[in-house]
DNA sequence: TTGAAAGCGGTACCAG
DNA sequence: CTGGTACCGCTTTCAA
């Protein structure tokens, strides 16, 4: 079915078609109507393609992300899809999944799509893919938890800042042997999320810290915690870096019959909606997944837009969120 | 950037250049050469629209849900995304998130977007847009609690077995007063989801039922179980639609100080990860979502292909999943 | 092995 | 208010 199949029927010129489609400029309403029931009879629905390529403009905007199984994730998808929608774009979401053939791929696939703005929101990313993003001329904005990229907008969230608060709160209760618990992303050498860990350890003379790390999933942070575990001596007190993990490990410990927060304490870093409904409930740091949403939107729309000013940064300060799930190291 | 200026730039014609891009026929190693060079000197980047334009056929699936958030639809694209990668197609999803609009919209986009073949993996859906669907002449599998569509290829879980099971086993303890938790898409007259728990029942006199419903979230699951509770006699036992809301339904029930299983059963669907590590854990039934992912990809990368044979249904047993949230009735 | 040119299905400008 | 038509960027014969 095509433009030019309507425009037999309706016994007009292509042109005609496309403007009632539009429903730009002005159509003589018997015209239009006439348009009208071709396209309904023919059940005729015009190529998005076609369309792309003639009127040049996107109205679509991308957004690739690590881990959309993690709630985290997803929260900050809901939210710039909510506000795209809102200002009639729409939005598509390519999967990474912390693989970095995929990253690789879906960025090409968005340049290709030549989405009206882009929103990469993972962990690692290679200066040779960012410079072939700025390069595309299509405006970027980055969610991250590490250093600052030049160049494109970047939003990132203070980590350091939240695990100090995680760290200074366990310290005042008494815990000097920490778990921390981390996801595969940041294998490798010493990391933009462990690194915060150390440091905050650091702080305070006599404290310990030991790591494991596994896959961003419930059953990654079960298998950490284990891991924790199985070597060395029992922390009092398990870290994670995110919620989903932190559930995995209560699992863990709940299978164990180590009672959490009397025996350990655990952690999350998020707050996500699941971070309530656990047992016990978490003590976390809230990420506002919300506000990135919002202004990863504002900033894609308006830079799509003219004011091709604040390619800036912009950092979010997370705060402390104290529940169930800790409390005084045992034996003090 | 445009294949025109990669072409001008290696001097070959607009031809040559989409072979290479294409790798195929014969191109001179040497011309391969230059026009490769060009390429990376212009980071040129095809244009898709333009390319599926050209090309006809699409090498994309489309997929539609009704909340991502969930992880039963979640589980669910991921291994259609695995499997129609492996197949060399990528594949957009859309989230209806319920709303009928939203699900009107999203199929339209999908059948502008001329996808190669398209999974719909919502609950309800009018008659009307079915028959738009088929007239699109696209490929679609549906996966459905509901009946059958004619015309059209449709999987879908045998829902009635899985809550007779569930009605059995709660009967067998001892439960008479049960409580149903669903989901607002099924609000309305009784609908595939409350009536074969109310057929569940009516097979056993003495057992009486009420039912709350609510958004099909974590919080959703909450709100149900209180209404529950607030009115009438407490239930026994409370029966969810799925996981989540089972979930959402413990922590009410904890906040209330009512022990479960002792005091009161609760029952999920799904068997999605969570149900696993959420306290108590979860009995349940157990839907496969990788089979039924493997079944969606298998239909349409096959309908695709040539035998557009096998438009028939496929129904999937579920299977009864015995965990800790479940116990004898009160008193027994 | 490579180039020229005819589309693919729309949009939008220019006349009428 | 409507039609004619030149593209948009790429693929694909058809010849050379």
């Amino acid at each position: 079915m095509t433009l030019e199949q309507v425009a037999h029927r309706a016994k007009v010129s292509t042109a005609t078609v496309s403007r009632v489609l539009n429903n730009a400029s002005v159509v003589k309403t018997s015209t239009r109507a006439r348009v009208v029931k071709a396209i309904e009879e023919l059940k005729y629905h015009p190529n998005l393609h076609a369309r792309h390529l003639a009127g040049g403009k996107s109205r679509t905007i991308g957004m690739i992300v690590s881990n959309m199984e993690n709630p985290f994730f997803f929260d900050i998808y809901k939210t710039v899809e909510s506000d795209a929608h809102a200002a009639g774009f729409e939005v598509v979401v390519a999967n990474t999944d912390y693989r970095s053939e995929q990253l690789v791929a879906s960025i090409r696939l968005m340049i290709g799509r030549r989405v009206a703005g882009l929103a990469v929101v993972v962990s690692e990313m290679e200066p040779a893919l960012i410079e072939e993003l700025t390069d595309s001329n299509i405006p970027v904005v980055f969610y991250d938890v590490g250093a600052p990229r030049q160049n494109i907008t970047n939003i990132r969230v203070n980590y350091g800042r939240g695990i100090d608060k995680i760290i200074d709160y366990l310290y005042s209760l008494g815990h000097r042997k920490l778990g921390f618990v981390g996801h595969h992303a940041m294998l490798g050498p010493i990391n933009e999320r462990v690194k915060p860990v150390l440091d905050a350890v650091a702080r305070y003379p006599g404290v310990e810290v030991r790591t494991a790390a596994d896959a961003d999933t419930l059953d990654g942070g079960r298998l950490a915690a284990r891991a924790l575990l199985a070597s060395g001596e029992q922390p009092t007190a398990i870290v994670c870096v995110n919620d989903i993990m932190a559930v995995g490990a209560l699992r863990e410990l709940r299978e164990r019959g180590i009672r959490v927060p009397q025996d350990v304490s655990v952690t999350g870093f998020d707050n996500v909606k699941l971070s309530e409904f656990c047992y016990p409930a978490l003590t976390t740091v809230h990420i506002p997944r919300d506000t990135i949403g919002h202004l990863i939107c504002d900033t894609l729309l308006s830079k799509s837009g003219n004011n091709a000013a604040a390619d800036h940064e912009m950092v979010i300060d997370p705060e402390f969120v104290l529940r169930d799930s800790t409390g005084p190291a045992p034996g003090r």
